[in-house]
DNA sequence: TTGACATATCGAGTTAACTCGAAATACAAT
DNA sequence: ATTGTATTTCGAGTTAACTCGATATGTCAA
């Protein structure tokens, strides 16, 4: 992520589910209990969810919740891996402080 | 402003023409050469221009301009001061800086 | 009280966001 | 190769945001 389009930030953060999401995101062991079941033990993706399992936890349909974490990934909220036929997405911290910080000072 | 809803601020803040009056809001004496042309000496309202004003600068319509200052102001993100016929808009740092933090510690 | 000006509100057409189910793609396992 | 599962993409209907001109309201000055 080169640069940060505030816009399309505000833009992706403008939504209770998104939102929502985020939150969540932010203990995931807490939140989606049975994490990375699919993963070898091996293989670790830090704070990383999968979609079926976001989408489990939201009520919304499952092209909704995959059209929404597409969005945060490209506005720069989530990160995502490709671990097999899952991804899974992750929270870019770096750009919440990021935003936080234009918020204080350029805003 | 009791209460701050989040996602209200963030839609404010989803829209080019609504940060660019933020931003001139923040050196308004730099951006509104004729700032408060039409008060009193006596009278000064900090920070405040009026919509006239921000009309002129940022080229959209005079309805446009008042419904966009509105609904910075119900989200908490502008201040609005009547005098006379005028109506000056500020901004309003606590809600920013609050918005801020709550951005860098809750989300 | 009439006229002029500043701002707010209304109504409506246009554009973008939301949201879904269906279809397509990607991968794993048999 | 075929089947099953996870995810993405597509197409489209619905809802919300954008944006304007016209009208209404509020205020001042003569």
């Amino acid at each position: 992520m080169l640069f940060m389009e505030p816009i399309d930030l505000f833009k992706a953060l403008s939504n209770e589910t998104r939102l929502k999401i985020l939150w969540w995101l932010k203990e995931p062991e807490k939140h989606f209990p049975k994490q990375q079941a699919h993963l070898p033990k091996e293989v670790s993706i830090e704070g990383g969810v999968c979609v079926g399992d976001i989408q489990e936890k939201v009520q919304a349909s499952q092209s909704t919740v995959s059209h929404y974490l597409n969005m945060m990934q490209k506005a720069g909220l989530l990160e995502s891996v490709r671990y097999g036929q899952w991804t899974y997405y992750r929270r870019n911290e770096d750009t919440l402080q990021r935003l936080a910080e234009y918020l204080k000072t350029e805003i």
